[in-house]
Parts: C-alpha cells; sequence; structure tokens
DNA sequence: CCGATATCTCACGTTCCGCTGATATGTTGG
DNA sequence: CCAACATATCAGCGGAACGTGAGATATCGG
C-alpha cells in the first residue's frame, strides 16, 4: 500500500507546469450552486428563467445573471418561447459542455 | 438544428432541483490554477512541496496551503520521504479523485 | 551543535464573487 | 392601451478566498 518515492535526495527541477486554463475557467463556473443546478437540469432539456429559478428557491434576476454568465462562457444558448414570447428557454451547447468536461477530466484524468 | 420547446405556455413547476454539493465542492477545489496544476502533476507519480513550488513559480508556503485543502477534502496524501525526511511527498488519492470526477460528470453529463 | 533547508500555520490586507434592490425592456392578456 | 408578467442589467454591499509575511517545527549536513 506505499508509494513508491522517488530515490534521489534531491527534488527534480525539470517538472513544468501543466496548463490548466481551461479547466479552472470551467470550474469556476461550476463552483456556483446555482449555476451547477441550472447546468444539470438544462442536461434534461430545456428550461424558461421562472422555471429554474421557482425549482431551486432563487429569485429570478439571480438566476438569469447567473445564466449571463453561463450564456458568456458558451455553454448555454437563449431561445425565445415559439407561442409565448415572453419566456425565454435555455439550451444547452452539447459541444461547449463536452469541450468542459475534457478539460475537466484532463486535471482528474 | 431547433431545440424541441414544450408546447404548454405555463412554465413546468414540477422541475425540482438536483443535488449538486458534491460537484461544486470538488469545482471549487478545481477552480484555483494552483490547486488544479498540483492534481495534475500528482497525476503523473508522487511530488514534494519544492518541486511543485518551483515548477509553478508559486511559493512555497503558498503551495503549501493549497495542499492542505486539497488534504483536508480527501483528494492527496503526505507521506515522508524514506531516507530524507524533510521532503513532504504528495500523492493522489485515486478513489476520492474518481469520485470528484463522478461528482462533476454528474453534472455535465 | 548550528546553520541551512523544507514544510507548516495563521493573521492580515486586498481582491473577487454572489446576492440584493432598483430600474429598464419587451410581451401577453384583458 | 395598460397592467401584470418574464427577463435583463447594474451598482453596491457583505462575505469568502487568495497571496503575503512572519513565525514555528523538524530534519539534514557539516
Amino acid at each position: 500500500m506505499s508509494i513508491r518515492l522517488p530515490v534521489i535526495g534531491q527534488p527534480r527541477l525539470d517538472l513544468e507546469a501543466p496548463d490548466v486554463t481551461e479547466a479552472t475557467a470551467a470550474a469556476a463556473l461550476l463552483a456556483d450552486r446555482t449555476r451547477a443546478a441550472i447546468l444539470r437540469m438544462l442536461g434534461d432539456g430545456p428550461h424558461c428563467v421562472c422555471e429554474m429559478a421557482a425549482a431551486l428557491g432563487e429569485r429570478e434576476n439571480n438566476v438569469s445573471n447567473h445564466l449571463a454568465r453561463l450564456r458568456e462562457a458558451g455553454l448555454v444558448r437563449a431561445v425565445r418561447h415559439e407561442t409565448n414570447a415572453r419566456f425565454q428557454y435555455y439550451e444547452r451547447d452539447e459541444a461547449a459542455v463536452a469541450a468542459a468536461r475534457r478539460a475537466l477530466q484532463g486535471v482528474l484524468r
């Protein structure tokens, strides 16, 4: 059960820092309860702001704020409802979500 | 290319909030550049604090601070070097890392 | 034993982030 | 047309997080 430690007495200096910019950007978006829940709920299909706000017990402007963050990151898109244009329905951009998932897996793999 | 929007004019009220506590906890740890790079570097094997600090261009007490966060979360373990006990070698807890990966995938899946 | 090394801990200051409240825009229904 | 609704935007506030500096502990080399 013991790990294999280097036998050298001196630390390695050839170790180079990995590029984790994409992963940290994705993680920062997922680090908030509201945004993470939004992304999870949108995984089952599109939802409007008031639906998700009610489910989360959050104010609608707050949810709208978080959706703006996700939209700027390219993870979600907004589409007006066809018959009732008051509702903004949000859907995930599955390609962007997959890229975020790969970036996170690149760190935890 | 158009999404399938609900035909109903009223939003669904039966939508329930998913549990994302594990995912947000994991994401909060990955949201920092230093911690994410540490987890990535430890994926290739154990390293001591000074190695990673040098690779990242960060101070050793700062790296030690982030390692303490990861240790409290159970993602890494500390082991003293056998022949040179000055060095604290850190290794990943692969079971905990896998759990964090699954929690994040549960949101982005 | 003593100085250098490696790591840890923590208080402090600055910065960042999320929530709130107010306001604005657009839409539907009556 | 007007009131209610759905959403968006933003300044401001309070709290959390990050890096720093100082100090402590422990170990190795000479």
